[in-house]
DNA sequence: ACAAGCTATGGTAACGGTACCATTATACAA
DNA sequence: TTGTATAATGGTACCGTTACCATAGCTTGT
């Protein structure tokens, strides 16, 4: 009888090693078992050699998904991004997964493509899930999303951009600002005939914004806009520049919304004739590691994607461990980097 | 008395909707709301639109760690990647994480920024989450951490190379037919001074030494190495470029490891007036994307990189599911793409 | 008419940890 | 000596869900 039901129930485990069989092998008992693995020096010397040693012979691995659900803690940090091959999003991504695993979170990826509808999807998931943190690239604009994200009570850092209502914490920089600079700076190099070249994502639309009435104020001829739409690819940006000349002939300065899309420019003026930068400037966005050694050098507005990681790691974790975010809205600004394609 | 216990009991609760609120909502018992939420077949047409109304009311989120913990299926599935600014990784990751989306699992990220401890580190926190499967990028080498994973149980995909003996799964190809290849591609376009630049990771040092026996047989001049250590900049391909003018002047074909080090091999070469492919054929790794449109566009190695992540994710989530795998070790191949710089 | 099978639902006991409180041993002050 | 603070350990009850078994009602076959 009492073999049988101990069958029944047995079947239920999955057999591996818990921390009751580390407790009893230690000879001691489970909670403190659990002290010895998670606050040692809240327990005896002789006693956490004890358990070190069941855990070293039974090669027990504490179950988080057990722990978490106890102490309502996953450890587990949710990012959103639009997708990973847009590289300027990269290198935010790779420090906040390696800031968050020193400080012992790990990272759960969602990428919504742009799409509505799959962030909407992913958003749900993520929740389920009862992250300590979750990071967003860009601000949430969908309220459905804002109010099921305030509901849920999880801490939030929207990123890469600014708004004077965010969720939570936020990190970014003004896009507005950014066109507008990058104006000021073409102008002031004696540029008058401007065109831009953008994804057609609502971040680089602002940019194009700020660049055209920031234009505009001069009285200079109106700027052209080729929007390449969702393809963020060396060959759209080739494509533009095509479309661009059969418009503007004399265009005189270009403003992309992608460094891969600036590369694209710039081949095809290479390959056209046209002397970069002498006849064109042409001016990109995110600075990728790899355009200050091309030639001619690619002149781009740099963001420290790596600071916003590491920032938003700090914040998230210091939330999850229950300390006071002193500062929560950051501005990291970005900086043109003047090189030799304008 | 009965209060005061009550009170003390719900202090631990998270206060959120459980399952258990939206079900007294609904007029049914928990498990039929279970049941009404993950089999929706299983229960009638009355009850599920009951439960639905009730989850719409409350807003309610299943909670996946309770879930995970009494069902021993996490539906997360974790990757270990050396690093994602890497960018050849990056597709597989993309394409990966988004195949598992739409199967209902989520993906857990992690670097290992080609450090062994930090290997082992990752391991012990991925597996301590109970994932439903591991994705693995390059073989397991280290046997401790083989043991540790065939201990888990936990189903594996190692990929990017070939092995006969891998943990579990495997999706690769040959880095030695790969090195064998390119330098049978070269040679019969009449190339015999060559040079490697490669990054010091293990794979690259297998496509190289196969390259070098290669050339071996024929009886040209022995193949110099260039080693640019862990560096992967489009900068070190420049630095490497100059230093083998120095020791192989006559230099007339160069195999990179990665496309970033070609583009730096190429921007040298053009930069010092060396006509491409004319005097100099390069030859890249990788395909990413934007090599294909630059000019001279770049003759390289395609890896399908999304195939691998597509079939990786459909071999973890079938084991997940209980389903077997017919075919559990997969030569997904490459191709040597011919462009204008060789 | 009744056994046998099927469908829909519910009760109960886990899953593997940790929070909370209680207890015991030890140290120290009054 | 007695009382009290402190450190180390343990008992118990959860966390929110699902697996397993039981049960009730209804069909079907003979």
């Amino acid at each position: 009888m009492n073999d049988k039901e101990k069958t029944r129930k047995s079947r239920r485990s999955s057999g591996a090693i818990t921390l009751r069989d580390v407790a009893k092998l230690a000879g001691v008992a489970p909670i403190t078992a659990s002290r010895a693995v998670n606050t040692p020096d809240r327990v005896s010397p002789e006693v956490l050699k004890k358990v070190q040693d069941a855990i070293r012979r039974t090669g027990y691995v504490p179950n988080r998904v057990a722990g978490g659900l106890a102490s309502s803690r996953s450890r587990l940090i949710a990012a959103v991004v639009p997708s990973i091959v847009v590289s300027v999003f990269v290198e935010t991504i790779e420090t906040l997964n390696n800031t968050l695993f020193e400080a012992g979170y790990q990272l759960m990826l969602g990428q919504t493509g742009y799409s509505p509808e799959r962030e909407e999807a992913l958003l749900e998931a993520i929740i389920g899930r009862r992250p300590d943190g979750i990071f967003l690239t860009g601000i949430m604009q969908s309220s459905k999303g804002r109010t099921r994200l305030l509901a849920s009570g999880i801490p939030v850092v929207e990123t890469w951009d600014l708004t004077p209502t965010p969720i939570d914490m936020l990190i970014g920089f003004s896009h507005s600002d950014i066109g507008r600079e990058v104006a000021n700076f073409l102008m002031a190099k004696g540029r008058e005939r401007f065109a831009l070249v953008i994804a057609g994502d609502e971040r680089a639309m602002r940019r194009a914004a700020a660049f055209q009435s920031t234009v505009a104020q001069r009285n200079l001829r109106p700027v052209f806009v080729d929007n390449v739409g969702a393809s963020r690819t060396l060959k759209s940006g080739r494509e533009a520049l095509s479309r661009i000349l059969l418009q503007v002939p004399d265009v005189d300065a270009i403003f992309c919304s992608s460094d891969l899309l600036a590369m694209g420019v710039l081949t095809e003026a290479i390959a056209r004739g046209i002397s970069v930068p002498q006849q064109l400037s042409i001016v990109g966005f995110g600075d990728v590691p790899y355009v200050a050694d091309m030639v001619p050098s690619l002149t781009t507005v740099h963001i420290n994607g790596s600071d916003i990681g590491r920032k938003a790691a700090g914040f998230l974790v210091a939330r999850a461990e229950g300390l006071p975010v002193d500062e929560p809205i950051v501005d990291v600004g970005f900086a043109i980097v003047e090189r030799d394609s304008a």
